[in-house]
DNA sequence: CATGAATGAGAGTTCATTCAT
DNA sequence: GATGAATGAACTCTCATTCAT
């Protein structure tokens, strides 16, 4: 009988394997060889799990997108009202910086320069990558309209964009704080972005 | 005497042929053949004018960089009030987004990668980076300690903080303008970020 | 499993192809391509066997000795007298111009040439090559102190001296009929050098 | 007017240069930069006093071999027995090594290289080779065949050959001393070949 | 299934040579 | 005559991909 071998989870294997160097190299950089030998196995067993390095790199995505997500979910299945939750999420983005997945971080920038090179041709990650951003968008447009609905949050601004303008401000943060961690004081922009952000949609003005 | 050149104007040359390379199909991509047919010249005369890739890349990034500061210099020399300075120079980079210069901005992913990359190395161009972030974000936080001296802006936020909030929520606006030109109205949250942003570290609260 | 090869053996292959070429055409003029050509592989395989061209020149030096040295270690080994053996390998050094070994000889100027210019930087060759002239000149000082101790062997020489000269007068011979090899009379030349040499060094006067 | 130009006396210079560079790393990596530079003239202008890189080797070596002949000639044309030539121009030989033309030595080797390469080829370099080697020989011969008449030297012996075996020894001897400079006691060992070719040749016993 | 030996397309880079000035 | 800017052939080396075992 023939070895039994759990497909899928091998597969994952060999992405976290690719994450990790991908992280540490960049996609260009990285070689397959380096992949399998992270993920100790043989380089040629790697093409027997994908077609080729640019299926790693697209199904790599997914992988990367699900460790960022996860600690939203409980807040916003949660009752807490809208402004709260908006801190929450704010407040936890930071801690994403401060947690194992920063190393990954840096691979955003290959997810993005990927993600538009490849939007001409067939473009499977661009449309995961929009998929996510979408989204991300939707969840803080989401509670945005919480907001409004519960009166905390001004009718006067466009939901969506302001959502937009969240989600650009946190990933501009992190560009900002990859690329200068040392002259960068992360915690404190994130108040000031919650702090600043808030003040400014919130229908009460805050105490001076 | 020998063929008679503007070295330095073909040096330029070459970079804008380079940019407009990279731009298309990323640093990787992009071969010396590509800048040299882009640049109507042979793939040697590449090498007249530098050393090797690397150098056209942190040579791109400055050409980058300039185009992108030139509209903010007569704002900031202006006698505008802070707040007014602010709202003018999130409108000229609204404006980047729809002028020629918007087809390099893709490669703004690339510096951002590459950068991160060579950053452990020697690392001219996460040096160049990190310069000009610094110097983008003190445009900013200059003008907001402007404005806690006239009175219209908030003492109760760090500067520095709000700048890097601003610059960053800048850069990622422009991550997701690029992945989504088509669901994304760019000037609708270009409108919201200066509204939104303003509000929350202006003193006065606006009308409602 | 992969492909079952033995490595070492291959390489040895790759060697010999090498050395085929090299002695053809000189290091700076072969091509990996060439070697590859020669030794029936494509040229990517090469590189799995060597880092670069240079180590092929330097492992090549290894087997190019090993190919001129076995002759001489029965000879050594014998309890024939001193001049015996001197005679023998003089003679023996004479049948290498006429083996098949013949055509690699020629790789012998690249060798020296190769040998000094690295000399001054790390030089891996360089350091072979001493190492084989002093194994080589040992030789035959030995012998002609062994000789010395028999007294067949003047003793006002200095051994190390005729040494250098023995090996000094086999490598020139070498090089003048390599040059010249249809004006040259290799085998007279070898029996001149045998009976001068050896008059020279001497106790009893030959008859004439 | 024209600009007069020593058209031989240019070339000469060149030449000089070449050599200088030559011996430095050799002709395959020496560059016609390199040697434009060090005649301190353009790039271009090389080409017009040599039609190409090969012309300036070949050209090369006639430079190279006069510096190292001029001492012979008084000696020659003496009046001095035969031994005391041999004598003489076996001690002018070990003055070459200390001489500033020490270093352009080691471009002997990259003659001797070039010379067999184009040997199948046209060869003009591989002549001239060969027409000094001849006259190098012929010189040492003419000495012996008038030893053995003055009744100095022992007929017993092939002049041509005993002249081979001389200009071979000390060859041999000069490749040996630049790979291994240190270790090498060279006027020593002239002192030694000397003696013992002497001895060798000669009809005296000497004093033991 | 797993592997790594084999490979060639293709990349960056060098440099002899040409030629407009 | 003199020059150096321009060039492409040619070279070394890399690496995604294939496939025999």
């Amino acid at each position: 009988m023939a070895k039994v071998v759990d497909k899928k989870e091998k597969k994952d294997q060999i992405i976290l394997a690719a994450i990790r160097e991908f992280s540490k190299k960049g996609f260009a950089r990285t070689t397959i060889n380096d992949i399998a030998g992270a993920a100790g196995i043989g380089k040629g067993t790697v093409y027997e799990y994908f077609a080729n390095k640019e299926e790693i790199i697209n199904h790599s995505f997914q992988f990367f997108v699900r460790a960022l997500e996860l600690d939203f979910e409980e807040v916003l299945i949660s009752d807490f009202p809208a402004v709260e939750k908006l801190k929450h999420i704010l407040n936890s983005f930071a801690g994403v910086i401060n947690s194992d997945s920063q190393e990954y971080i840096e691979l955003m920038f290959d997810f993005w320069s990927e993600g538009i090179k490849d939007k001409d041709s067939r473009g499977m990650l661009s449309q995961e990558m929009n998929k996510f951003y979408q989204a991300y968008r939707e969840i803080f447009a989401d509670i945005i309209v919480e907001g409004m609905g519960d009166g905390s949050i001004r009718k006067n601004i466009n939901p969506r964009s302001a959502a937009s303008m969240i989600v650009g401000a946190l990933d501009g943060l992190m560009v900002q704080w990859i690329l200068d961690k040392e002259n960068f004081d992360f915690p404190d922009v994130v108040k000031t972005i919650s702090d600043t952000m808030l003040n400014g949609i919130l229908v009460e003005k805050p105490l001076k």
